[in-house]
Parts: structure tokens; sequence; C-alpha cells
DNA sequence: CCATTAAATGTAC
DNA sequence: GTACATTTAATGG
């Protein structure tokens, strides 16, 4: 399939391209599906690819020695992801999973080190990425260790509508679907207390969710109480 | 305050 | 009907 050159043209990595190089590292990629649930590469293994992620939404999951999985973040369209290379490593450090149906572009690693070589600012737009990124993963650290379950669990349901948020009519609901599970993977804590927290908001007016659903019907009481005391 | 256990109810395929 | 998501109560650290 021949891809579009507008998919690149507004992306921080290609935002200083013209539309020839551009329509280049577009010839160079490979354009694919994911299903939900699916898995991009797995967390260890030699890292062949990376990835820009053009429409849905991912999990970054890495495994506890005990088989624990920690959702680390998500990855929004526009990102690229698998980027070992710029970590200095040959196998990717975590497992991507698309959390919703999505498509993404990929390219051989061996280009990585030659598009970093020719194009103006592709090197800097992504280091500035990766460092976003640990960023948020460093104060998601700091949040589970210091903050109460309640506040880390408000934390990240503001975080996921910031990231993914669509306005509706009640409210902004995030835009994947989201388990109770999921949250608590992603929070340090367990399903039902999940549950019940959703519940005791839902009931509150804050929030209103079904299946796999989550609208944040009123995000600055949310703000409130992903801060300590209250 | 929060995890665990267990049981019941919903909901999608 | 099966499988998984969600809720709720009970119990204990």
């Amino acid at each position: 399939m021949k891809l579009d050159t507008s998919l690149l043209t507004g992306l921080p990595p290609f935002s200083r391209l013209d539309r020839e190089q551009i329509r280049q590292i577009l010839d160079d990629a490979t354009s694919r599906r994911y299903e939900e649930g699916a898995t991009i590469f797995q967390e260890g293994h030699d890292a062949e690819r990376f990835y820009l992620l053009l429409d849905g939404y991912l999990r970054v999951i890495r495994t506890t020695p005990d088989g624990e999985q920690i959702i680390v973040l998500h990855i929004s369209p526009g990102q690229l992801f698998g980027i070992a290379k710029a970590l200095q490593r040959s196998t990717y450090p975590a497992t991507a999973v698309a959390a919703a149906e999505s498509i993404a572009l990929s390219w051989p690693m061996r280009l990585w080190e030659s598009y970093v070589a020719q194009y103006e600012g592709f090197a800097t737009e992504s280091y500035k990425t990766l460092g976003q990124r640990l960023g948020e993963i460093q104060t998601t650290l700091t949040e589970m260790a210091t903050q109460a379950v309640e506040q880390r669990v408000a934390a990240v349901l503001l975080r996921m509508t910031n990231q993914s948020g669509q306005k509706t009519e009640e409210g902004i609901e995030i835009g994947f679907p989201v388990t109770r599970h999921n949250i608590s993977d992603m929070t340090g804590t367990t399903l039902h207390t999940v549950s019940r927290l959703l519940s005791a908001w839902e009931k509150d007016g804050i929030v209103r969710s079904s299946r796999k659903h989550i609208v944040v019907t009123d995000p600055h009481a949310l703000m409130l109480l992903s801060r300590p005391k209250g």
C-alpha cells in the first residue's frame, strides 16, 4: 500500500523534514494493523524493528521476576515506540500490547542509525519524547511509593484522560478499553479495590463507567482526590 | 486502610 | 453456554 506523506508531516520526529524526505521514510515503512490484545513485541526479544503508532493505543508492560505485570506507560497516536537503539539496547526493554485496535508503521532497526545521521531533528526529537517518558515513569514511581491507593488510582485516571480523553456529553472518556484489572496493574493494587473506588466515585458523580469503558464526569473532583489529604 | 477470599451478578461472543 | 468483567460481603493483616 502506498502511504500518504500527510501521515508523518506534523509529527515531532519528522517535523523538520521536507516532503521528499518523508516520502523516502514512508517507502521504507511497513504498515500493520493489530487486534485489541495483540502483542507487537516482547520484552527481552531482539529489537529488530522500531515503530510509530498511527492509530489506537498501546500498553507498555514489564513483567517482574515473580510474574507480576506492571503497566509502565501508554503510547498514543503519533509516538515512536520500540526504539531500543535510542537506549543503546539490542533487545526490547518491555512488551508492547495493543490496548485497542491499532495501526502502526515499522522500520528495520538498521535504519535507525541512518535516520539519526541523515535527518535533521530526528534524533533530538526522539530523545525529547524519550526524556518525557522517563519523567512520566519517574512521577508514576514516586506516586506509587508515596501516595495512598485512592490517590494513585485518581492520578492514573487523570493521566489516561489527558493522554487519550475525548469529550462527550457526560464528560471526558478514556479513549481505549480499560478494565479494573488494568488499573490495578497500573497502580499496584487489586481489581477489587479499584472496583470499590470506581463504584464510590460513580455514586458521587465523579465518573461513569461500564464494561471496559470509563468516563470522567468531574475531572476537578478527581484532581482533588489525587492530592494527599483532602 | 487495604488485601484476600469467595460468591454472585453482568455482559460479550 | 463459556469466558471474562464487575460488584459485594466477609475476614484479617
